[in-house]
DNA sequence: GTCTATATAACGATAGAC
DNA sequence: GTCTATCGTTATATAGAC
């Protein structure tokens, strides 16, 4: 039962990616070359046109992966009965999964002005789509009196905003625990539409 | 009283620092070119090497001289004469200094691993510097009993790496004023010293 | 699917005329 | 001090042998 080529040929295009995820986070996308990322997987640079037509793609794909991950992450979730403790849900659901993948969130912030024009708009499309999440969230609890807020497109960009901060803190402070994070942040948010 | 062409020319390599550090600031260091900044500046790429000897130290001038004006602006404070207010004072500083030098304390931030290893070194012992003001600042409060704090060097870095957050706070909720950002933090500051 | 070799373009930096 | 021209290098991306 000897292993194909083919199947080892499976696992080259992920690793490319994860290669290049952790090159990009460490010296930025500009600053990272072909040459470099096929040295670290073990190929030379030709090989990888083979899974990628170019480097433009290699980050966009990281950056549509990463966001597309995220939303069908949040619409696998058991939403809690009460519609009332659904920020607070969503407030833990995002610092959990941006807790985890550290290096995703942040290329998709800093690379986002590397991306092509037509890669920006698709990246632009889904994070609106995310958005739209939390602020009909917000617009719900407002019609049920549960929270006052009167622009929540607005709102819901600002907290999500704020919740982006989340990573910085966590690396920069080791003392203060995920779920110690988790509180300080759902009360801030609380705060904010109450 | 013709101006000589020479006080034009003085003016000439503080306007490429700073349409450099706008170009940085916006597209990384790695994705500006030298042409780029010419363009911008209204030169030929040549012209450029008679300001600076490399692209390399058009990056490591700003950084320099952002610190070094951070560290000469603090020693030119007039001092609260009360010692327990020192604390709330640095606070007070720091985030009035930085949010009024989004760019800069931008790639402060995110260029640094595109200096050379000389350069970094500067910029390390430019921010130890200003890491050691506040860890003063810590360690004076513990010996008079207004603060408790085991490891003042680890909590100045805590501290700074917080409020180095400001910055984005501020763009990302323009509702929040910046009297209120120097509350908030203060506030946490000092809670997480007593 | 990976290799070597190469086309083509852009980069940082330099030289010399003015 | 700025220009034009160019060097040497490196980059992305492609072509064709295996």
């Amino acid at each position: 039962m000897a292993r194909t080529l083919g199947s080892y040929a499976k696992l080259t295009k992920p690793k490319i990616s994860e290669i290049a995820l952790h090159l990009f986070a460490e010296r930025g996308y500009a600053a990272v070359s072909m040459r470099q990322i096929a040295a670290k997987v073990g190929l030379q640079v030709g090989a990888l046109y083979n899974y990628f037509p170019d480097k433009q793609t290699i980050l966009s794909e990281l950056l549509i992966n990463h966001m597309e991950s995220l939303l069908q992450t949040w619409h696998r979730q058991k939403l809690p009965e009460k519609s009332d403790k659904l920020l607070e849900f969503f407030v833990d659901f995002h610092i959990e999964y941006h807790l985890n993948r550290p290096e995703e969130v942040f290329i998709a912030y800093m690379e986002l002005r590397n991306l092509n024009p037509d890669n920006f708009k698709k990246i632009e499309k889904l994070r609106n789509k995310y958005e739209l999440i939390l602020s009909n969230i917000l617009s719900d609890g407002v019609n049920k009196n549960l929270f006052t807020c009167e622009e929540t497109k607005i709102a819901s960009l600002a907290i999500i905003g704020m919740l982006k901060e989340v990573n910085t803190w966590y690396k920069t402070d080791g003392r203060i625990s995920a779920p110690e994070i988790k509180n300080i942040y759902q009360q801030i948010v609380l705060k904010a539409v109450t």
